[in-house]
DNA sequence: CTGAAAGCGCTTACAG
DNA sequence: CTGAAAGCGCTTACAG
């Protein structure tokens, strides 16, 4: 009679209760819940039949523990309120799923020595990857994520850390298109809107772009700020516009910066786009396709970055780094002269 | 000689691995690493030094499994390319931390059953709560979480699911401050911009306004069209404008929406906000208070949200239902007369 | 303060 | 096909 009753309040049923209840071993109850084991089609349905009952659900805890081997992949992320970061989360999500992982989320939040912090904790959770789309883990703790067989898969991040892997974007190639863009539309005062704390991604934009258009015999006007955000965009704009070279042709470094020198330009100076002034994002964010924006810019292949993502944890994870380098390609809009 | 070896190759070390480098027992070890427990602090020294050479890691898959609690906590989301959905996640995860909760976030997707699945899942995880972002589940899966003891927090979800934690928005008051607002504006024909299938959320707002709005004597146009996203607050715009009876007033169910309808109306049919056309949105995100958009809205109170989850999570799990009621106050901004 | 032992919920050779 | 047993890495009474 007792062993008829479901287990204690408040505590899931274990395989034992529903061994118990079925009449069967606890051994039968696994192999019911894994794939490819053998169990007659009699015991199965009792197992079955009882599991139901008890509203059994295996604990994949304790499975991954037993198995030796956790599925949990944890993600690095920050300021989800930027909408490239918001769009890379639900992309990798999704296909995580689709590929049976479960996701744990770190928000390294804006604290760059956080993302040692959080390293820490995927080694804490066993994770089997640590996808870092946000902050720069210390090469030592990368090293140690390693050693335990954890893979390291940094996203646009284009840090040279040793073994790890890279899926980045090729801003060599996207670069030089940018220059010619600003070319072929007759540019030749040109500034470039960027932030005062680079990461190595945006660096690399920064780099190549300055070194395109020397090549071109133009010297950009060079602007920075704190954020890579809307507001910032707008300051940027005031403080160019009402300058001694005011440009015609701004490249930002991130979509969102572009939309608030576009705002700018438009509204307090009366600029038009793209007769007057041409601007030239990065990211396509959703708003760059807004009509209020229509901004020309390039495009992250967020899909493939997910993809890619997936098939990296399929590797072996002794794998020596990797690097994936994709492309960004450009979306033409209404902000520039084509 | 042996036992100075680190672990087998690529395998993390575990407690026992420290204890034998240490030469203390198992125990000792896993005291030295629970806060409040007894050991000399002799021991402490020897055990934490092993650990450090070692890399060790307490595995809190384990530790779960053996203290017979979850700490991890998981998120059903979705649409994170809705500002509103990514910066609730944003606040979410960031509590959650402080609160040394990890969260596990699954993607439900456009399918309304994924979420069914969804919770299925987080049972498998043994998650000490879910917190619904995103999607309607089921009763009877709501049921089974809690009778494992996990609780459920719908977050302006505003279903009326028994045995689950409700933290949503007085949409009756905001409601009758939005309809306050048109009312002093002049508006004298209003529409009310929304979505066919309708969330128990925006349902909410909708029965509200237009509950309000007839006490004023005053009839809404309704429009409804597929997604809340920019493009079909453009449409409703559009045909609201081409349309027998243009509205001098439009309150969109969300923000992102009421973009769409201000670049239309702004752009495309050369109205003026406020003067010709008041619009008013719901959430207050981002781009709501871009200069582009001045958006008149109510704000989410996204930061109480994220602390009532938190709080939640501290109350005993057989807690009858509750139903935590926050507001959503008015941001006064550019696209209403006032 | 410390260690041996039992137990958390699972899986998986190993015999039968 | 099936069950008893050992083991995954931890915690925690229980003695000492």
């Amino acid at each position: 009679m007792k062993g008829r009753l479901p287990p204690a309040n408040g505590m899931p049923a274990s395989a034992s209760d529903v061994a118990r209840l079925a009449g069967v071993s606890r051994s039968a109850v696994s192999r019911t819940f894994t794939d490819g084991a053998s169990v007659s089609a009699d015991t199965r349905a009792k197992v079955l039949r009882a599991a139901e009952e008890l509203h059994y659900h295996v604990n994949f805890l304790a499975r991954g523990l037993s198995k030796q081997e956790s599925r949990p992949v944890c993600i690095l992320v920050s300021n989800l309120h930027n909408p490239y970061h918001a769009q890379l989360l639900n992309q990798i999500t999704t296909e995580l799923q689709k590929a049976q992982r479960i996701s744990i989320i770190i928000n390294v939040g804006d604290d760059p020595a956080a993302a040692s912090g959080a390293l820490e904790q995927t080694l804490n959770y066993r994770a089997s990857a640590t996808i870092v789309l946000s902050g720069s883990p210390p090469a030592h703790m990368v090293r140690r994520c390693v050693e335990v067989g954890q893979s390291v898969i940094l996203v646009n991040r284009a840090d040279d850390l040793p073994d790890v892997r890279h899926i980045s974007i090729d801003y060599e190639t996207a670069m030089r298109t940018a220059v010619q863009m600003f070319v072929r539309a007759g540019c030749r005062t040109i500034a470039l809107v960027s932030r005062a704390v680079r990461t190595p991604s945006l660096l690399a934009r920064e780099e190549f772009f300055i070194k395109f258009l020397r090549e071109q015999n133009i010297e950009p006007q060079l602007w920075r700020g704190g954020a890579t955000n809307y507001e910032t965009g707008q300051r940027a704009m005031r403080e160019l516009l009402v300058g001694l070279n005011p440009p015609d042709g701004v490249f930002c470094i991130n979509d969102l910066m572009a939309c608030g020198c576009i705002d700018t330009a438009r509204h307090e100076f009366k600029r038009r786009l793209p007769e007057d002034l041409c601007i030239l994002g990065f990211d396509d964010i959703p708003q760059a396709a807004w009509s209020g924006y229509d901004l020309t810019t390039f495009a992250q292949p967020f899909a493939e970055i997910a993809a890619a993502v997936v098939q990296s944890l399929a590797l072996p994870p002794d794998l020596e780094s990797s690097r994936l380098v994709l492309n960004a390609r450009p979306v033409w809009r209404g902000t520039m002269r084509s």
